[in-house]
RNA sequence: CCAGACGGCCGGACGGCCGCUCUGCGGGCAACCGCAGGGAGGAAAGUCCGGGCUCCAGAGUGACGCGGUGCCGGGUAACGCCCGGCGGGGGCGACCCCAGGGACAGUGCAACAGAGAGCAAACCGCCACUUCGGCUCUUCGGAGCCCAAGCGGUAAGGGUGAAAGGGUGCGGUAAGAGCGCACCGCGCGGCCAGUAACGGUCGUGGCAUGGCAAACCCCACCGGGAGCAAGACCAAAUAGGGACGGCAUGUCGGCGCAAGCCGGCGGGCGGGUCACGCCGCUGUCGUCCGGGUCGGUCGCGCGAGGCGUCCAGCAAUGGGCGUCCCAGAUGAAUGGCCGUCGCCCCGCAAGGGGCACAGAACCCGGCUUACAGGCCGUCUGGCAUU
RNA sequence: UGGGGGAUCGUCUAACGGUAGGACCGCGGACUCUGACUCCGCUAGUCUAGGUUCGAAUCCUAGUCCCCCAG
């Protein structure tokens, strides 16, 4: 992924379920936690980088399905945080994407809005600058579609 | 046309928007950007075998042990795989299935039932003889029949069992029995065909020598161990090790002209003990060196390679020629969303729902297991028509 | 990803190739005025599918699930 930063390792997996606010909705459950650091050098030479950048990882377990059924949970989650988290999450925290057996079955609108949900239900959602009704209408757009 | 057998192949297509990774080229100090191209499978799966590759051990291999394989011939780098035969079993047939060496090298196993379970065995029967008793007949010597007991013979019949010491028939006999004969089965020997497994045939033995080796075992053959998280290289921060230099430093002993080095005691810190004994460490600053963790790079894809064609071979397969370069990630790329078509299901319709099994992780050859649907070829049986 | 081990009543465990046994739990009965304890009885099991064998929990093959080790 080049636009998110990624959570690699064991531990901070284990940090962020440990110490992070949770929330379960149907499509995905979003583990967030705002990332103390100690004093960090490079932003003070570099402006090209926000502030702290937000990092996400992805979990999804072998009760979801097989190699083939997990991947493809994973990767849709991928799409889900690309679309939404760099507009709508707030930066400096860490956040946890797991993956549900309705991550393959739920139509991807409602993907959205279940990321979006869990998001403020955390408390890391931050209305984006020009698209606050850009998700809204987004929703509201497919919902008339379909109607 | 219906039912079936075998072999091979495919396993969604097209388009739009937004992305990921690798390679090449160009630009940029760099971060990165632009263009072009590549980007999951027949099983990538299970990890059941065989190799390549790497390290370790050993170095002459062999033996012991352990594990594996097991009809014959061929193929292969090798195999427990494949092909072609043989034998046995199943099917009307095409065809399918079989761990299929050795039980006179040895040790063992067979519950229950049954008289008897590996060596033979007599419960009910059958038969002969002897004796007691009864009946009938009598030429009065005895003869026949029946019952019981004893002592023998017998594996035909009953019964038990998964299995009872070849099977069927005829003869034979007191009753029986390979006791004799014919056929079948089995063992041995000769001849013929075959590379061989094995088959055919002739003679002979006269059924002894039953079953289980996916029981131990014997024989033949094969195998050193671990695995890319193998292994190689580069190399932060902190702690610790070594060398050199500066400054600081109680006492005793040894060595040395000396600078100094080594050892004991003392001091300090920590552990332990109720306490002592005891154990470990022990000045500071700077530079350099070696080991090594996080991290990174390589290993890492030109190969027992793919495709086409010709030749040899029944085939597995091998050879020649031409042509192509065809995934390389590392919390792990190869995608996300939408539309049209295709197929299936529900429904009168409108419409709705679904799209097999399944995701490379060093690579290759097999095996096994999972798999919606579809296509092609060869063959078998049946029905109808000509 | 690689390596190793296991599966027996609801639970924990036994069983030379020959009827699958025990404990706890559950159910029924006895004892008691009632309950507990105790006693008696009952229910229920070899992970699945093939094979070897007269006979398989056990032996062989394939599969399913679980656990452990290596970062």
């Amino acid at each position: 992924m080049g636009v998110l930063d990624r959570l690699k390792r064991r531990r901070e997996f284990l940090i962020v379920a440990s110490q992070g606010r949770k929330w379960a909705a149907p499509g995905l459950i979003l583990q967030a936690m705002a990332r103390i650091d100690g004093p960090r050098s490079p932003l003070t030479t570099a402006d090209c980088i926000p502030a702290e950048p937000l990092r996400v990882g992805f979990t999804v377990s072998r009760k979801v399905g097989n190699a083939v059924a997990r991947n493809r949970a994973r990767r849709r989650l991928k799409a889900a945080a690309e679309a939404v988290l760099p507009s709508q999450a707030r930066a400096a925290y860490d956040y946890v994407l797991i993956g549900r057996q309705q991550t393959m079955t739920r139509s991807f609108p409602a993907l959205l809005q279940d990321l979006e949900t869990a998001l403020r239900k955390t408390g890391a959602h931050v209305a984006a600058p020009g698209g606050k009704d850009n998700s809204a209408g987004q929703g509201s757009g497919d919902r008339s579609r379909r109607a």
